[in-house]
DNA sequence: CTTAGTTACGTACAACGTACGTAGTGCGCT
DNA sequence: AGCGCACTACGTACGTTGTACGTAACTAAG
């Protein structure tokens, strides 16, 4: 029988091959990739154990020897996608530059899966590449004499950013990879919805706000604001630095 | 035969009494009241097209008439929920005061719902209440004087921290609702596998941040010091507001 | 060699969202 | 008044999901 316990736990304490029995036909990674590749093709919804299963050339409940629970594809996915960053070995020692650096590729990363986002914000778990990014992110600021603590907290509050910006500007297209109709479509119908009510004039300064230029947004620029006012709120709390480098 | 189209469609765009026939058992008030309910009992998973018709003591297939997709019925509560506001009638002219307070009332609804914060991340819609709400926000940056663009970047960025910060509090709690194990146990499993990998040396600063000090973190602190940290961030842009007050 | 743990996988079940058909109801029209 | 149609109500049913369970084959450890 299979070891499918009823209770918790973490898929990186169990060991990949233990010993006995015939040798499994796909690796941890096998598994991730095939899911990640699924997930890049039809959104996250596409994602299933029938799916995955079929992508690897096997029978579905054979995944289950691999992965007890499909919350656990979803960890091997993020862990997966956590080490295609090229983390460079040493920080440059300019611990802004190297957090937006790296807040950057994290956002470049979560474009190529646009699931990413999504996932990162339903799972919360430490898988080895996700340390491994967690620590480098430590690293960076080596040369600021501040405690842990506040350090976790600014690496997570940059992560935040990067997760809430990216889901914003991607969960449309993804949710209608998997929906009848266009994300054009969708888009359109909600910003009917909003201009009609708009107009009825009990929103001003909203009315005010889609009135004003109206251009088409540039995300990144949106982004590289919100993650430079981060970094500043940061900067400002510990003086001596560079007070205020230029958005570009 | 029931208008269920298969075409995109706003839910506050289609009238919720519309002369003809029977009068509806139900009010869009009623189901959302229900759907909320039934989230706070038993969590989100829990809100199902079956335990929400149910509770309202009607057919599931009732629930159609009222509620075209799914996805509607998580408008509806979002929307609900986001009407607990008691929004003052005027901002007091401090924006800064006004704004963290309204992130702590979010931060302080969220906790009562915690299914809210999972929920904004997913649906991305406006409705009537969350309109209500961003117009309030912005009324408070009226004695700013700066493009409504710039303005609609802070309260996003306000309300991202919010979803984040109270979505990583809550998450756990609210997906072990729904699963055969206490959010304890799961929580020990995976500090049992963070010690393990931490102990192994791989992760120096990750280590050194855990052995830190280590009493029960103050989530509301944290959460203090992200928002200030934004609304700094905000503030060192504009000179002539007052620079820094006390986190408390 | 034995044996116990592992892999593989088909079957099966409960729960989900929801398409569809049918029956009943009452407003608006002529 | 009375016809008709839009609307409500809801049972049935389909396809899809995660996954529990049983069985058969395989292989390393004792």
């Amino acid at each position: 029988m299979a070891g499918r316990p009823a209770e918790p736990e973490v898929i990186w304490a169990r060991p990949e091959r233990s010993g006995r029995g015939p040798k499994p036909a796909f690796s941890r990674a096998d598994i991730a990739a095939a899911a990640c590749r699924i997930a890049d093709e039809g959104g996250l919804d596409a994602v299933t154990m029938r799916h995955v299963a079929a992508e690897l050339g096997c029978g579905t409940m054979s995944l289950y020897n691999y992965v007890p629970r499909k919350e656990d594809l979803y960890e091997l996915m993020v862990d997966r996608v956590s080490g295609e960053y090229d983390l460079p070995e040493k920080p440059s020692g300019d611990w802004r530059a190297d957090l937006a650096t790296l807040a950057h590729r994290a956002r470049a990363i979560m474009h190529v899966h646009p699931w990413m986002a999504r996932l990162m914000s339903a799972v919360y778990g430490f898988s080895p590449n996700t340390m491994r990014y967690i620590e480098y992110s430590l690293s960076c600021l080596d040369a600021i004499d501040a405690p842990y603590g506040e350090k976790m907290e600014l690496v997570a509050m940059v992560n935040g950013v990067v997760t809430t910006y990216v889901a914003n500007e991607l969960q449309t297209a993804e949710r209608t990879k998997s929906l009848p109709w266009s994300a054009e479509q969708e888009h359109a119908v909600r910003m009917a919805y909003l201009g009609r009510e708009i107009a009825s004039g009990r929103y001003p300064r909203l009315a005010a706000a889609f009135a004003e230029d109206s251009g088409p947004i540039d995300m990144e620029a949106v982004f590289d604001r919100a993650l430079a006012r981060v970094l500043d709120g940061f900067d400002s709390r510990r003086p001596g630095t560079s007070p205020r480098p230029e958005t570009s």
